[in-house]
DNA sequence: GCAAGCGTGGCGACGATTCGCGATGTTGCA
DNA sequence: TGCAACATCGCGAATCGTCGCCACGCTTGC
């Protein structure tokens, strides 16, 4: 494969002014430029870029760290982020976890090795002592969604407590008294802070925290569709059921059509997360939307000050409002 | 950042010997080694993946691109092939075309400048002449589930007129006589292949082929329901509908419920693809399944064959057979 | 006493960028 | 017109961190 000395030396020119043509670093007369041209075209010359970024010690590339691209809310920010960052001129090297510490261990030393520019993490299992070494090298780290580490590096939030408290709250004021609750994954921050969200507006409505009401989730559909069938087999079972995410809601509403129960009028659905999937869903499925989009951008820009070193020192915690999308599947006509 | 020569200083010996107890290249007697891991883990040394590249001329790093992360279909295919990668040491660079063939092509040269050791490619537009290039500087290529080009390069595929024949043929077994179809996005071999299977399992069961009985779609849920209400909208519409992917039999199934149609009686539904979201609606939606985590280690391995130099000269193309699933959307009990 | 084998080190690529230097050509002013 | 000052543009060479070829010294066994 040709070399910029190939190049340099069938346009007759040093490599130095290969190089600048290639990267407008210089001014170059426009009778040389040409022939540089010319000659990358003969030859095919494609710069190599690992070579480039072993000299100026950046690589345009980003490691991106989430439990389980097939969810549809997590693909949903793997295409969110790798927009925002092919627009930038930025790769993404994407990791998937599998929910399992030692894997995102794994990725977190290959991405070090690999000397990415920066990285972004969904992360069930990491802290503190993780991320410290990666950070005392200069490594950006960005938490998304999902942060037990607040105050070590910089993160993009959303209000979770807040959400969760808009989804029951609505709950309540369609009338429901007895609102069953789907939890998920209980380790992560995410789903405490929605519980928290969910006692709230209980305690502001007057209603009793019934700890019955409360079945055990891991944010795939199926655990929805156990989590629903134990609800609804209670001896005095919910008339709405908040899941707290989207495709949980989706195995509840399976159960639904199973037992023939009309939605919202006998049982009322709500999920979390507001992935697209939810709006072809039949009724359509009432939500709590994240703006993934927004959040991408700013994780992105988060990241980006600090890879060019213009970021205080102190880490940054961007938290971002989530939105009730109420829709037919709890909206009485 | 320690590099390999601050190892070798700090342990006293040369930097050979520090990059043979890394990589096991050839004996290093234990003194010598325990000096030498000793002296990494005091330096915190984390080997230079950029400069090894540059010197062994290979990066352990697969470009993965595919129109769209955020569709089941492909987010399944994307953590698939991931998986395998990961475990066999590599990573994947996900590139997100959206389906146009001028964003293909922009990262085609992307990752061919990265030097990345080999492509996985589901492309809408990419030709014989796009790829040619790449094969030529030796950057082996192999096309999944969509291939225009066979014969060019290694390509992992499935049978869709089989495919599409079964479920169409399923379909005649249940009773039906007026089947309706949504297409898929048009420019691909993938729906014209699914059009020939349905056309061939018609002829075989003696049944008019009637144009009016297609309507067009493009893989997405909402193309699903307006091509549903268009079909259910017929003087004479079909009693079963055989979507060419499961997102839009999705989009279909709201239609059903919407027009209170019962699923399977009045209105039979069958998708493509076999994600695993549809053994989760209500009804679990009959579809067909594509083996794709066996076709992703089917791509991997064609891919590390051609990496390592020992593949014949000439394409290979490698079929997998699709498995009809049949579930309650199309069973009548 | 010598060959074989083992463990180790020196040194030059890999392909780019970038700094400092120098050879031109251009301008301004006496 | 002559010459200094300066801008323009190209070159040579060092450098980034690692690996692998070649050479070399020491032990060992016959």
């Amino acid at each position: 494969m040709a070399t910029i000395r190939d190049v340099a030396l069938l346009a007759g020119v040093s490599t130095a002014t290969v190089s600048h043509v290639l990267n407008n670093t210089r001014t170059v007369s426009e009778v040389t430029r040409d022939r540089v041209v010319a000659a990358m075209e003969a030859l095919g010359y494609q710069p190599n870029a690992v070579a480039r970024s072993l000299r100026v010690n950046e690589t345009l590339t980003i490691g991106l760290i989430l439990p389980d691209v097939e969810l549809p809310f997590f693909a949903w920010v793997a295409k969110c982020i790798e927009k925002v960052a092919s627009d930038l001129g930025y790769n993404i090297i994407l990791c998937n976890s599998g929910w399992s510490l030692s894997r995102e261990l794994r990725y977190l030393e290959n991405l070090q090795t690999r000397r990415v520019d920066g990285l972004i993490c969904i992360s069930v299992g990491l802290t503190n002592e993780h991320v410290a070494p990666l950070l005392r090298r200069h490594m950006p780290v960005v938490w998304f969604e999902e942060a037990r580490i607040e105050g070590v590096s910089d993160a993009v939030l959303i209000d979770n407590v807040r959400g969760a408290y808009e989804a029951t709250r609505h709950l309540v004021a369609q009338g429901h008294r007895r609102i069953g609750c789907i939890l998920g994954y209980t380790p992560t921050v995410v789903t405490s802070d929605r519980l928290l969200g969910y006692q709230h507006a209980l305690r502001e409505a007057g209603l009793p925290f019934d700890r019955t009401l409360l079945c055990s989730g891991d944010y795939e559909a199926p655990s929805g569709l156990r989590g629903a069938r134990q609800l609804l087999d209670l001896a005095e079972p919910p008339t709405a059921i908040f899941a707290f995410n989207d495709m949980m809601a989706l195995g509840a509403l399976q159960v639904a059509h199973e037992r023939h129960l009309r939605v919202p009028d006998q049982l009322a659905l709500i999920g979390f997360d507001g992935i697209p999937l939810t709006e072809f869903m039949s009724p359509s499925l009432s939500t709590v939307r994240q703006p993934i989009p927004e959040m991408s951008r700013i994780a992105f820009d988060l990241l980006l000050d600090r890879i060019h070193d213009r970021a205080p020192n102190e880490s940054r915690t961007v938290r971002v409002e989530p939105v009730l999308v109420p829709r037919a599947s709890t909206l009485l006509v």
